[in-house]
DNA sequence: ATATCTGCAAAGACTTTGCATGAGA
DNA sequence: TCTCATGCAAAGTCTTTGCAGATAT
């Protein structure tokens, strides 16, 4: 389930067509641990592929969240932040902690099994109350973070 | 901890003033009780006070956000959306689902008291942990809805 | 009195769209 | 071949900013 490979059968499976744009932004995505804005990845591919335009790039992201291959953030900064999407036991997977008087953004992952084991349990049982097929979640804590508290 | 003197005295604990704008902002945010976008709370506060213009709104809200006093969300619609914010525990709070086809927001607030229970105690956690004070928190699930399954 | 706040209009920034050309299956 | 995808540029939207006049304390 990496590779490609998978990529062509997911995008097939949807009737879209693997592209080199749609395939660099992928590898940009996968190389990353990051939260990407669209204007960063566009950077980033057209150091490979410099005729690939910003208007594409837009257009594949938006696909790829729909299918469910990358997730789409946004943390208050006024522009979208992308992230290649995995299930929430990945090792990249993560939580933050937002301040709202400075912006910054903390990422956890350092998760206990118990916060593991009820996201889980969490994501089965509102799938079943509300028959909606959950891909992915996002947790965000919002507050003063230690910098800020000094007012 | 409610009326117009709560928010007196926060505004004032900022070193801010309360201003008719600022009242009747906070006013149409607590009788609504959706996301509202800036435009929908401008079009609410021209109603009554049709001189309070769009960039006073927007000024506001981020004032707002930055206070603790109203939370902002984003749901992909290329809008921001803000709601009055209150503790974890209030009727009001709630979680997403979010359908990554057809954009849909799904509330929903029946938590159980493991849910409750479970929030409270990750918010103590984290704020030790991080040395964060955490004053809200938004929780989305990412995924494909009812609707959108049968493709 | 005076530092803060507001209205208006203009500018800014990110994102989307139209259309002719080019490319995958 | 025949859709589907892309590039470019232009347009669209939401949001922010500058500045003079108004306002809260």
């Amino acid at each position: 389930m990496m590779g490609p490979h998978w990529w062509y059968n997911r995008f097939r499976g949807w009737g879209y067509r693997l592209t080199i744009p749609r395939q660099a932004i992928l590898e940009i995505l996968s190389k990353s641990d990051k939260h990407l804005s669209a204007e960063e990845i566009y950077l980033e591919v057209h150091k490979e592929y410099p005729s690939i335009g910003l208007a594409t790039i837009y257009r594949t992201l938006e696909l790829l969240v729909q299918m469910g291959i990358v997730n789409k953030f946004d943390f208050g900064d006024g522009r979208a932040r992308y992230e290649l999407a995995e299930d929430s036991k990945g090792p990249k997977h993560h939580h933050h902690l937002i301040c709202n008087v400075c912006g910054r953004v903390i990422d956890y992952r350092d998760f206990s099994e118990e916060e593991k084991n009820f996201f889980e349990s969490l994501e089965r049982n509102l799938s079943q109350r509300y028959n909606f097929e959950i891909k992915n979640h996002q947790v965000m804590f919002y507050g003063i973070c230690d910098k800020c508290k000094g007012k």
